[in-house]
RNA sequence: GGGGAUGCGCCGAAGUUGGAGAGUCGGGGCAGACUGUAAAUCUGUUGCUUAUAGCUGAGGGGGUUCGAGUCCCUCCAUCCCCA
């Protein structure tokens, strides 16, 4: 059973001389996460194609990320609350975090209207009309019963021309305001504790980066997300506003880059002084046929794999990924065979979480920028 | 053996009433994209060439016509009916 009444709590245990990269450990009621680490996308109460089994013990995360809107459009508040939980209901006895809806007011951004009081989106499954207020938006995530829950926010898109960054950005304040209070005048639903991460906006701009670090740090209790990135600017401007605002944020709260990204970027970012990180690119690209390697990307539905019976990655951590060859991966790609897409993910995120956990070993024991380094050209190819 | 129907691109459809087709739709193939998941999705491409263009092309061959995928003759293939 779960530490249920146990604190949540972040220790930061080591600095890399060599970076800014950080260790550290995040306690919470459903266990430690280690960090730096990278927390798998589960939108709607699966991770998709991959069993719940699969997750902890072939990829071994240690956190996954749901999503408000989406889990409040189906099953809905009523049956989570009936179900005891996210946790009960897809039973992940592991942490949760959950996204706000603050991501859909960027992704469905034609099906909604920005208020003050808050978004209405006309859903994306039926057309029906649904406000998605800060409060409202905690009372969700109260019932979906996450242990790390959002605020809600605007995550602009790129380009985002400055007088519209600021204005939105101010909105995302107030928001957090009222999120915060809402926050604190409710109880957890399932007795075990919830923090709530606020998240830094501001777009590209410097000067708005760092006023949105200065007012956002105010609400952090235990940590705090970096929004707003990894939607299309060049990958040196987010790395740019990313190490311009870690420098600015407490050494003793976690910093969550929302979104990001692909192992290059991850590596990038744990030695600018991120810890958490989340993105559908593992999952989502592996459902069409890309795979992660030490060596470099490759395309597996490419003919260039029709009878390469080497493993999938002779150097994976997980045995599906070293027992399966490429060439019978292609196979079932190419006859569109579901075991597939369940291997190939099976496959990226096991990559992803081995990634982040050497990251931590290095950072350790001194090694982690000269590996960095080296890696990062390499992974950014295409096999 | 007799009669009938149908034949175009890798496959399957639709469509072209003698007047602009390397064209339409679907599939398959090949390739690209994907960053807090409207995504098992989307985009491009899929005869040849010296490639912003040109050439060849409607089962094969021949004919009529200013002009033929369309009409005529013939051969071939497939399917159906009769024997």
């Amino acid at each position: 059973m779960p530490e249920l009444h146990t604190e949540m709590k972040f220790e930061l245990e080591h600095s890399d001389p060599h970076s800014k990269a950080r260790v550290g450990t995040l306690q919470t009621a459903h266990g430690q996460i280690p960090t730096p680490i990278f927390m798998p996308v589960g939108t709607i109460g699966t991770v998709k194609g991959v069993h719940q089994k699969e997750l902890s013990e072939d990829i071994k995360a240690k956190i996954i990320l749901g999503n408000t809107y989406h889990l409040y459009l189906r099953p809905g508040s009523e049956l989570l609350e009936k179900a005891g939980g996210l946790h009960q209901f897809m039973n992940w006895q592991g942490p949760i975090l959950t996204d706000s809806g603050g991501f859909q007011v960027f992704s469905l951004a034609h099906r909604r209207k920005i208020k003050e009081e808050g978004a209405t989106f006309a859903s994306h499954i039926d057309g029906s009309k649904h406000l998605f207020s800060p409060e409202g938006v905690m009372d969700i995530q109260r019932s979906i019963g996450a242990d790390i829950i959002m605020a809600f926010d605007e995550c602009t898109p790129y380009p985002c021309d400055y007088r519209y960054a600021k204005k939105s950005m101010e909105l995302t304040h107030r928001w957090l305001k009222r999120c915060y209070t809402r926050f604190k005048e409710t109880e957890p639903k399932y007795g075990y504790p919830q923090s709530l991460f606020p998240i830094i906006q501001g777009s590209v701009y410097k000067d708005l980066r760092l006023k949105s670090a200065e007012t956002v740090v105010q609400y952090a209790d235990l940590g705090i997300a970096i929004g707003g990135l990894s939607v299309g600017e060049p990958k040196e401007e987010m790395y740019a506003m990313t190490d311009l605002v870690c420098s600015q944020l407490p050494s003793d709260k976690p910093r969550y880059l929302m979104g990001v990204g692909t192992p290059a970027n991850i590596l990038e970012c744990i030695a600018l002084g991120v810890d958490m990180f989340d993105c559908v690119m593992p999952t989502r690209n592996a459902r069409h046929g890309l795979i992660f390697t030490r060596k470099g990307k490759l395309n597996i539905k490419n003919k260039k794999w029709k009878d390469d019976f080497s493993p999938i990655d002779e150097e994976a951590p997980n045995p599906t990924s070293r027992q399966h060859t490429k060439a019978y991966l292609r196979h079932l790609f190419t006859v569109n065979e579901l075991l597939g897409m369940q291997i190939a993910t099976l496959h990226n995120l096991s990559f992803y979480l081995e990634l982040v956990r050497e990251a931590r070993e290095r950072i350790l024991d001194g090694s982690f920028r000269a590996w960095k380094d080296e890696l990062v050209p390499i992974l950014e190819q295409k096999r």
